[in-house]
DNA sequence: AAAGATAATATCGTGTGCGATATATTGTTA
DNA sequence: TAACAATATATCGCACACGATATTATCTTT
């Protein structure tokens, strides 16, 4: 019997399930928006940004192409975004928002904050708490990232 | 531009990010020992107690049997556990570990902590600070869990 | 004990993630 | 400048996750 292989001992299977289960906590306020996690994801970086190659996309979330162009693919037949070859460089493809991607910025600034805040009611973290938390999970990021 | 949508300040994408990052970091020794981060999961719970139903597994593990069953699945294709209907309930299926199972514990103990410990090497985080991690994402994991 | 409710597991469809590989374009170098 | 390397993206295959639904067995209630 090896301590070190106790599921209770490991950091990386709460990670695993803390991360599952707050983006199934994002699922109702998404739902209503039509869009999945990760699509949200595609669109809070477009909401920074308009107008982006896949790669920096990709880069931002930390995910490969093969992940992102899938979901940006979807992304269109949903009508939220478009995609143009770059006119310098004939290799990229260029995501931009449509004017209903654009406008789901304000849905989803109704819907998640509100949301999400609510579901948070019972968690006994604090504002610190969180802080120290980013930090740190920004620290295993940077160790981990290629 | 809402300050609340974006990236930088969402402890979810965080949470995403380093599960998939450190899961990565799994990668090489269980694919050494032929297997998935998932079947790892589930092999860490069979090693910890033999012969459970599937619904013990999931709960264990926090996923749906929707999710396990297929797991299991492949899992009795490599050999390393076994299914069989359970005796006083037929519903049932009772999994138990292999010999093959069995023995991976130890290959698994020799390959997973020193290469885990290698590559946690220049992480900042102390002792101290990966068990108040540990502690914090029990709190977001009871939160979140249904 | 027959009927309906409940429980355990499985199946199906969709959307990720990601390794491996392919394709098209651009950059570099002999 | 023709050949070759590098880059940007896409395609393919496989393994999760999970909502919805189906199937089989057990439990409960009349």
């Amino acid at each position: 019997m090896h301590a070190e292989l106790q599921l209770d001992n490991q950091v990386c299977f709460r990670l695993y399930t803390a991360a599952r289960l707050v983006t199934q906590a994002y699922t109702p306020m998404l739902t209503e928006l039509g869009i999945t996690y990760p699509q949200y994801l595609v669109l809070m970086v477009l909401w920074e940004k308009d107008c982006q190659p896949v790669n920096d996309i990709a880069h931002r979330l930390m995910l490969e192409t093969n992940t992102v162009t899938p979901l940006l693919q979807r992304m269109e037949k949903l009508g939220i975004i478009s995609r143009k070859r770059g006119e310098q460089d004939k290799r990229q493809h260029i995501v931009s928002l449509t004017a209903k991607g654009r406008e789901m910025e304000q849905r989803a600034y109704d819907l998640i904050p509100t949301g999400m805040s609510e579901q948070l009611a019972s968690c006994p973290l604090k504002l610190e708490d969180y802080q120290r938390l980013v930090q740190e999970l920004d620290s295993i990021i940077n160790t981990f990232k290629k």
